[in-house]
DNA sequence: CAATTACATTGATTCAGATCAATGTAAAAC
DNA sequence: GTTTTACATTGATCTGAATCAATGTAATTG
């Protein structure tokens, strides 16, 4: 599970925002300790419910988090790209994991070891800083996501997924979905003949053009209807 | 909305404990700046959408915490008691509430800068660190919700409400409810209506009795089993 | 290249829970 | 003490989306 890679925090293109706060011993200093992993599409990188030991930053790839469900579908709250890390409140709470991450393209991460997050911290209060900020950022990401699933329809939801695809994962409002029909109900909160059923209606009605994995929105603001008011 | 009233964090006896991090100069620095007010039941402490300008702990009462959706019932996802503070994610990300908070029984509240929140947070490593993790608590407790939003039918999810009143509501098997029957339901993401029927359920199989607003849990394991397969 | 395996699609059916519609109850206001 | 108003309860009906059941399609494997 992983291969071990060579990389340098100093050069590194994918770095997360929130390491510019560092001065340069402090760079040294994730820079030794860090560990870089090759996951392959499917493979975990941490599992619901496991020990927390690690803050994960993206470095290339893709990766869903999800929460787990015994007896039913798992619920994908997040899409990380690179110069994103993944964030773990139970890091701070049970040292426990509270969700699963596993990529979805070929990725590549780096792990530093939680105690010298916390240690940074400490020392550096804008780092500490940036880190609440993205921790806030997830909590009300969270509040959006909850608010999606309890209030809107399957059509505002797949819209609303649709919608985030475009801006947050592929930048784009025509792509190559790399994610699968499942991963796209995961993400949607239904099942995944719904989703299916879905994006058939959204293809009869102009709204995206769907072949195969290929997908184009062509009337956004349609779909920004819909996510609103469906 | 909201009478003024006299008080002092020195020899508060519901101060949050996240103050204890504090030293006596910065403690001074925040009685100082407080303000302290009293809410009747019903009136709105801050409202989703808002500018985020304070931290507001509870002093006494009971305060719930909800979720707006613009044609469709309120998603309470938390109830506040005294020591605790309303935790605002919005004061880092777009300095705007991303919920409303309503007192529910008759609370007094002591509202704190924000930015005087924040500048002791880095004055004070420990201070700032708690925080990170009652963040993270919440954000841990959001998980749980959106777990149980999504995986479990209406018996499941008003065994949950009933078990996290009892446990850290109302802190006893059997009390008396200071919230409607609508806040139930909006707890526990369904209808009044819904929400009425389960308690009857759970009436008749004498799981809980219930006579107006008396509750009281009869069969605590049956309640938890619900609540984990239901 | 046939066969296995995983993923995608479509239709038929079912059901949990919402909505709609009264009616009951009790506290507050005049 | 009657009226108003808010909240609670119950029953009937409806419907969105899940489930169940095939079948289709494409990629991988021996």
């Amino acid at each position: 599970m992983g291969k071990l890679l060579k990389t340098n925090c100093f050069a590194c293109r994918s770095r997360s925002d929130i390491f510019n706060t560092l001065n340069d011993d402090q760079l040294q200093r994730i820079d030794c300790e860090k560990v870089s992993i090759y996951y392959k599409p499917g493979e975990v990188i941490f599992k619901q419910g496991t020990p927390c030991h690690s803050l994960v930053c993206i470095t290339s790839g893709l990766v869903k988090s999800y929460i787990e469900h015994e007896n039913s579908n798992d619920l994908i709250f997040s899409l990380t790209r690179p110069s994103n890390y993944l964030l773990m409140p139970g890091a701070f709470v049970d040292q426990r994991h509270h969700y699963s991450a596993v990529a979805v393209e070929e990725t590549t991460a780096c792990l530093f070891n939680i105690d010298i997050i916390v240690e940074l911290m400490k020392a550096n209060v804008s780092f500490a800083s940036e880190f609440l900020r993205k921790a806030s950022l997830q909590t009300v990401n969270l509040f959006h996501k909850i608010s999606g699933l309890t209030q809107k329809h399957i059509y505002g939801r797949m819209a609303d997924t649709i919608l985030y695809l475009a801006s947050s994962v592929y930048n784009n409002k025509a792509f190559e979905l790399t994610i699968s029909r499942q991963e796209l109900a995961d993400l949607s909160g239904m099942t995944k003949e719904s989703a299916i059923r879905v994006l058939k209606k959204f293809k009869d009605e102009e709204i995206i053009s769907l072949n195969g994995n290929y997908l184009e929105i062509l009337n956004q603001s349609m779909l920004e209807s819909i996510n609103k008011n469906g």
